[in-house]
DNA sequence: ACAGGTTGTGTTAACGCTCACAGTCTTCCC
DNA sequence: GGGAAGACTGTGAGCGTTAACACAACCTGT
């Protein structure tokens, strides 16, 4: 390690210098150029370790117009599926040599998404995830600065940028068939707040099997995604406790809450009211009962969404509003049962 | 919204010629030069407007030698603790003022470390906060490159960087104490995996509290903060109930997979058996029973991490090996009681 | 021996911005 | 009225890298 300290750090010409050679070659050493003499290429790469030479990442992105970093838009990510995202989504870029730039936004609405781009595209980003669950930010994809690479991820097709994400609708198709199937009569629903586009998703899937099946369909109790919001909801419910016999509970966070405001009424689960939850979160297994649930995979939907940044990227042209749907899976554990 | 489609996105000198001045004037108005005439500086804001224009970042980096961009390393970031941690991070470096990279590390090894230290000092961040809850995370501080600003989170004091942290000592004294004054005769204890300097820190509180109190110490059980674990560790208590009464877990994860091992078993909490957790996860508050925890305020640690290193950075010196510690708080719920 | 290629290297000019300095045009006071 | 002190603006250089081109040296095959 040299580095004098106290001075700047090396730059390629001070390479070049104790290399005898031009900092072109050391340009060409760095960037793995083919035509470079072996013998010269150790000898640069000697003086690079003497130095401690880094090389400067900020001018390379000035003349290249790469910057290798990608902008991530994202709101709260402290809740499970958020932060389960993101991290897919930074790993899938660091594998494919990129760095990944985050913004979370704390109120989610146009005007903060607005920013977050700017700022991103100031910053100069190659490409911008925004994971969009809401209309409202799904809506400010509309504002992209134009030849901006975007992908949206759980969000709806606003833009025309391609989306990918979970089939919410499917997922909640399953959650409804398999309490139907056990021989409920029909199936309640504790939803999402109703401007985020997979909560209205999981009502969709709910509603359409319901109706396709003949069944009455009891009018939603809306969430917030909170344990607490899941309790207050699972108090109602408990208090129709004769009436209702399965629930749909749009996340299992909320499904605790429900399972909890449960156990306090005396409310056996599945005995009396069977359950199922969404997300399979790491916890749900343990539950008490561990709860039957939709699982999907952020992991997957990070991955992918990165796959398909990385091709617009490449190609230089957006590809249009593609959509890239992740299929949820079934996971089946002990809140559900036949009814009575 | 101007911008000719399909053309190079406009510079400072476009701006000028628009708006007849130098494109020197234009970088006054954007940096807030006082000594702008007004008339002069709404032609320019004008121009922008038209033009749509939008500073390049990366060539005022270049010059000023600092990119406003601050590097984070974090490990796992689906973990409610880190996630937080590092939104909270986010958000006050955002109003800060900076942008956020990060590099969340699959496996936290020192080669690991040292390599997201290379990549982000390469892009040419400003400082780091290294999220190193591990004790091989916390060695790998030593390699920063020197001048480097940088702070450890939750980390230990390895190398001379200032290091922010929850007290976890103290935390684990608070649920340790609790359980004693309520009469128990000692405490077992769920830890986490040893290589990790938070469960170190809360063995060595469990176990001080025990010693000065002259109760006999048990052997702590490792857990690995997955609620698998927790229940893993649960089944054992629950075989030794007749001897075991209070049980300080480490996470509240595993505390929920205690409390399904005890469920499992019919070993009624807190009738027979006591449960302390730790964090305060959200839905603590719903298991059943209500969970008794320490909370930690992940979001002040980010908080004040960011403060740190912003001093740090203004200071232009290292600040050396000083110490921030937020105090955790112990939370009362219902999975405690005296015992018999 | 010489045209034509391939290989290795150096030179120069950007990239888009800020900094330092050098103006010009006011204003104001003795 | 003249000079100094401001207010405002322009000019040139340079940040550290890569791209484009120029050029030398060395091979080929005829």
């Amino acid at each position: 390690m040299g580095s004098n300290p106290g001075r700047r750090p090396p730059v390629m010409a001070d390479v070049a210098k104790v290399a005898g050679v031009s900092h072109q070659t050391v340009s060409r050493v760095l960037n793995d150029h083919p035509n470079v003499r072996s013998e010269t290429r150790t000898r640069v790469l000697r003086a690079i370790d003497q130095l401690g030479y880094r090389r400067n990442l900020v001018a390379r992105a000035l003349v290249t117009r790469h910057s290798r970093t990608l902008g991530v838009i994202s709101f709260d990510s402290t809740l499970y599926g958020p932060a389960s995202t993101v991290y897919g989504i930074e790993q899938a870029a660091r594998d494919a040599g990129y760095f990944v730039s985050i913004v979370s936004l704390r109120t989610i609405d146009k005007a903060g998404v607005d920013d977050a781009i700017d700022y991103l595209a100031e910053q100069g980003v190659d490409g911008i995830v925004v994971v969009a669950p809401q209309r409202s930010a799904a809506q400010a994809l509309e504002s992209l600065p134009m030849g901006m690479p975007a992908v949206a991820v759980e969000g709806g097709h606003a833009g025309d940028v391609p989306v990918v994400s979970v089939d919410q609708v499917k997922g909640a198709r399953l959650a409804t068939e398999h309490l139907l199937d056990q021989g409920h009569e029909t199936v309640w629903h504790v939803s999402g707040p109703t401007d985020w586009l997979e909560a209205e998703g999981r009502i969709e899937g709910w509603r359409a099997v319901l109706t396709a099946a003949g069944r009455p369909v009891p009018e939603a109790l809306a969430g917030d995604w909170s344990p607490r919001s899941g309790y207050r909801a699972g108090r109602r419910l408990a208090a129709m406790a004769g009436e209702v016999t399965a629930v749909f509970v749009a996340n299992d966070q909320m499904a605790l809450g429900v399972l909890r405001a449960f156990t306090e009424e005396g409310v056996r689960v599945p005995g009396q009211i069977s359950i199922v939850g969404f997300d399979d979160i790491p916890e749900s297994e343990f539950f008490s009962p561990p709860l039957t649930t939709i699982r999907q995979d952020f992991g997957a939907v990070g991955r992918h969404s990165i796959k398909v940044l990385l091709q617009e990227i490449e190609r230089g042209e957006p590809i249009g509003p593609e959509c890239h749907v992740v299929p949820p899976r079934f996971v089946s554990r002990a809140s559900t049962s036949s009814p009575r």
